[in-house]
DNA sequence: CCGTATCCTACAAGATACTG
DNA sequence: CAGTATCTTGTAGGATACGG
């Protein structure tokens, strides 16, 4: 357990703000992808796989918006643009890596929770 | 950092899955508010605040379903419910609050970030 | 290549009313 | 008290087409 989680309701306010940035559909996709280092629009695309070029560019302005990634347009013919984690960003990634950590780790329990639960009620 | 981030592609599903559990409107409010101990119904409610019942009933459900809260039943009159954190629940808000004291100390930055954004698009 | 603009559908979430 | 049922609205997310 944590040692003296205050649960108030502003904190939680505030997690819960930060956790619905980060719990949407794609974002932790691309920043796990970002984790490598910088990658170009059509690069992030294809590596992330499945994602429409709309929610690409919407979850990379978000992303950007809130400091977490910084986005450099280079002024040739094609036009080039790398994305990359801000400091920000990078230390974000601790907390959410620590999360998935646990997802990784507990993704059979819930699974097997889910399913108790589903053939109870039927 | 995380000592070996893998970023794998099916890793961050299962991440991206539990975050979307977690990342909704009222979820870690109520696991919030239930890190205290076992509450009634509307005892929750009024200690969210601000939550609909249909909400609450829907967010309990998951949770649920999800094994990360236990639904006991009293057959009194009037009815009472309680609700109550189980192991795999108790487990989860370590990674949670973790991340939720990195959006505490970090909100500050966040803010700025987006203030500095929305002013330059403007 | 890197987007924006537009349209569409599904679902999250709230309001309200009713029940065991 | 602790829900369920129904209705409505906002928005997330996808498909497609076009533009710099």
């Amino acid at each position: 357990m944590i040692p003296r989680h205050p649960h108030r309701t502003e904190d939680c306010r505030a997690v819960s703000d930060i956790l619905q940035r980060v719990g949407d559909k794609w974002t932790v996709l691309v920043v796990g992808k970002l984790g490598d280092g910088a990658m170009r629009f059509n690069e992030l695309r294809h590596a992330v796989g499945g994602i429409s070029q709309k929610m690409l560019t919407t979850t990379l302005r978000g992303l950007e918006r809130d400091g977490f990634v910084s986005r450099t347009v280079f002024a040739t013919i094609p036009p080039r643009v790398d994305y990359e984690l801000t400091d920000l960003g990078r230390e974000l990634l601790v907390p959410v890596g620590a999360l998935g950590e646990w997802a990784r780790l507990n993704q059979r329990r819930v699974a097997e929770a889910r399913m108790k639960f589903d053939t109870a009620v039927e």
